[in-house]
DNA sequence: ATACCGATTAACT
DNA sequence: GTTAATCGGTATA
């Protein structure tokens, strides 16, 4: 139950940092009620030199500001006018690096879970579906992820190298070279069963 | 002020 | 495999 500290997300390589959140777990504390899940799928966004980065080529926007800030603060943003997206600021301030959650496999308040998504089978693997999941929503753009709002914790649970995929990065045909990048990394949730 | 479009998803055929 | 849903951000003027 070791709340990931500062220097996690502070550390330069995003790359890094992407792929062990593989195995952690988010945490939300929306209302007083509590929902979490493994990540199990993460994107690195390199920032000014990501084609693919909202913060491309040192952009700086009302939406993307957060970017630039202190590391371990969430950057979530509204995609296709439907979905919430959530993204760990990393780097020093300054730069705008981050990391997107892909997927998290449940592990605690799956009803409340199913009550928010609404479905008959619940999904969590979608970076849309997860967050309608956890009730991440763009109001929570800045959260600093050390307060107890939403936190991304240590439960012990390691990912060996041996089962991690990685790829290129989805939906992102429009950043042109950077778009082959292997900045996804993913493993199955079944072996965390 | 106006127009275009996306770090997607679920429900179709 | 195809597509409707849905709207804030961003660029252009």
């Amino acid at each position: 139950m070791r709340k990931l500290p500062r220097e996690f997300y502070g550390r330069p390589d995003v790359l890094a940092v992407a792929r062990e959140l593989l195995g952690k777990v988010l945490v939300t504390r929306i209302k007083g009620v509590i929902t979490a899940g493994v990540i199990t799928e993460t994107e690195a966004y390199m920032g000014a030199v990501d084609k693919a980065s909202h913060a491309y080529g040192g952009k700086v926007t009302p939406r993307n500001r957060v970017m630039y800030g202190k590391a371990g603060v969430a950057y979530v943003y509204l995609c296709y006018g439907i979905h919430h997206l959530f993204n760990v600021v990393t780097n020093a301030e300054g730069t705008a690096h981050a990391v997107l959650v892909r997927a998290i496999h449940p592990v605690q308040g799956q009803d409340v879970m199913m009550a928010r998504r609404k479905t008959k089978v619940l999904t969590t693997a979608g970076p849309g579906t997860l967050t309608q999941a956890l009730g991440i929503r763009t109001e929570h753009n800045g959260t600093d992820l050390l307060g107890n709002l939403i936190h991304i914790e240590d439960r012990g649970i390691l990912i060996p190298d041996g089962v991690v995929s990685t790829g290129p990065r989805i939906g992102v045909d429009y950043a042109g070279e950077d778009a082959l990048l292997p900045y996804r990394f993913l493993f199955n949730p079944r072996i965390l069963a």
